[in-house]
DNA sequence: GCGGTTTAGCAAACCGGTTTAGCCGACCGT
DNA sequence: ACGGTCGGCTAAACCGGTTTGCTAAACCGC
């Protein structure tokens, strides 16, 4: 045990590197940061023995004397794990970290502490945050504003005077239907995003409300109404798209087309029609969200919904950059993005006969 | 009736929470750490008077007074844009979050900064380094070293004396070779991954020389021997998969089976046989390397090497946690996980009249 | 040789917390 | 009445950097 702290070797701080030197700790400090401040050959002199003792700046230390981290919070209130293993979180996270690194920012992911999303925002060390897919009924939206910092929403419920990012949902969903539709089909069943929390369900600002009322508008356009028992929801994931086709299924649900919410989701729906015994999409069209990359990889590729996933995320970081609701204007801390949809091989004319195959087959 | 309150209103302090409460900031301290050690009604008020204020500790000026910032770095050579878009590093990351967590760690991804991975190394407050694919080439295994930080080494160049993580690759790689061939392939094209830096290549250690040498082993016993032409490397992606399937087509070579370094290579692969005009398995076998969630869900399911993702970063968090290369044994910071094959459909028999199928839609 | 301006570098305050050493008064037993 | 103990709290040092005056010497033209 006291071998072990003995062996520990402590590290040089910038006290050590003036004491070796003989200067003080301030030209050590400008040594690095503004050299012209010094003589040449003191830098020089200062910069050898730090590099002798191996010295590097604290950048804790660096943070609080400068009040700055250097880093963008991405807060999410779903957990890590999830997070990491969902494509569309990738995608949105390559976009935030391009533009941050380019900004000269690390970003922190920010998820609930041991089930607290209000105890990381308190333990986390940002100077902005990014805030994706809070509902109004989160309280961390109030506790991010009186946080002080620059922050914009995300995929979130739309309110008025925030900061934040819009999607064009709605017609995006409007636009898969009305393709569906056109295809000829009449039965759907819809696979909806279970909020990460309990509640939020009811919120008709909701990413998945603004999408269902998508779809539905494009069936009432003829006439057809979409039920809520035709809305299953689950996690927006490969796995929770096919326990919910699957789910689906056995309430006796037959649907020639299924609109999915994300295109994790689709993947999973593909592959629960498979297990059924059905074909995409010559019996069952399927028809995703999000655009991910993958979608070009399924087999038959994923007809989607486009949205700039990447984009979303560059314009985050801007706009938390730019100050977010402490810029000027709170119009250049809001943006809205439109979608369209991307016809792929997974949707196909509706299936005339159907219902008589599925009954041989059954 | 109040003065009109500045705008930027700066963010309350423990000296503002100790004046206000006509304490000292020591008590206030003590009010939020260790509460025994004050009155409980001293501890209430300071407590009212702190959320009153609004008072948030500064995670930063903690960080500095502990001399810990509870984190846990997560190091690689690829960029972040990279990083999250790879299903393999979410997989992984997702069991190094999970663990941080349990721990009340979060984590920090360090990556590439204008370029620079050393830029970065100086620039990352962690109190520990999980360092992903570093070659024995990469300056930065010795930076790390003399941070003087824990660390752990994953997906390395194997190296003595070091705590890391080592997978049997070269078995799993032999595994899947092995089971080609007994399907009566002889014919191979093998998508390797490459490196994020130029020159590790010829890194004999290397995690693609590794499971290369398993290819070739199983392939050995048979008395094959697989030419360097026949293996085609790309980046570790769907993207990458496809175009070194292309080129190796283009090259070419007329393959029976496809042995991919990742999964996410092996889906790319697998949409170029179909781009071809070929079927999987049919006309030509794939096997992955991974085992990703995903691979359950292509069509057909991809046969594919597992390997202990998630907890391969459970396990590298439990090393740095105790402490890395300073704790006690050397053996305690380094773990062994096997491999084994899942065989699902993207593989069967070798096709006996391929040469033929191929010249006629030629 | 003289005031005036640079130049090079220093001392000390500061960022916002934590922690140690110690003070003071209340309570206690005798 | 007295020394001892203890609970409750404070003052001050500290973490490791940055930054703001300020000084002393060098440089300048005349």
């Amino acid at each position: 045990m006291e071998a072990l702290v003995q062996k520990k070797t402590p590290r040089s701080t910038i006290a050590d590197v003036a004491r070796e030197a003989g200067v003080s700790k301030a030209a050590v400090s400008f040594a690095f940061n503004t050299p012209e401040r010094l003589s040449t050959d003191t830098v020089t002199r200062i910069r050898e023995i730090a590099t002798g003792l191996d010295y590097r700046p604290d950048p804790v230390a660096r943070m609080l004397a400068h009040r700055r981290t250097w880093t963008i919070g991405l807060l999410t209130p779903q957990g890590l794990d999830f997070i990491f293993t969902n494509p569309y979180f990738g995608e949105f996270s390559a976009g935030v970290a391009t533009a941050a690194e380019a900004a000269g920012m690390s970003i922190q992911f920010i998820s609930p502490l041991h089930g607290s999303l209000s105890r990381a925002i308190d333990r986390a060390s940002v100077d902005g945050i990014i805030a994706v897919g809070l509902g109004v009924d989160h309280p961390e939206i109030d506790q991010i504003r009186r946080s002080r910092l620059p922050y914009v929403l995300i995929d979130s419920t739309a309110l008025p005077d925030e900061p934040a990012i819009y999607v064009d949902d709605e017609g995006g969903a409007r636009a898969a239907a009305a393709h569906l539709i056109e295809l000829g089909h009449r039965s759907f069943v819809i696979l909806g995003i279970e909020p990460p929390e309990a509640g939020s369900g009811t919120d008709p600002a909701w990413v998945s409300a603004r999408r269902l009322s998508g779809y539905r508008s494009a069936a009432a356009e003829v006439g057809l109404d979409i039920s809520d028992e035709s809305v299953v929801t689950g996690p927006a994931s490969m796995e929770g798209g096919a326990a919910a086709l699957h789910r689906a299924w056995e309430r006796g649900l037959r649907p020639t087309a299924v609109l999915a919410m994300s295109d994790a989701m689709a993947i999973g729906a593909m592959r629960a029609v498979r297990e059924i015994g059905l074909r995409v999409p010559e019996d069952v069209s399927v028809v995703g969200f999000d655009d991910l990359d993958v979608a070009q990889y399924t087999n038959p590729p994923l007809t989607s919904v486009h949205q700039p996933n990447r984009a979303k995320g560059a314009e985050a970081v801007r706009i938390v950059l730019d100050g977010g609701r402490h810029g000027d204007p709170l119009a250049s801390a809001q943006h809205h993005f439109t979608t369209h949809l991307v016809v792929r091989g997974s949707t196909a004319s509706a299936p005339q006969l159907r219902q008589e195959v599925v009954d041989d087959g059954m």
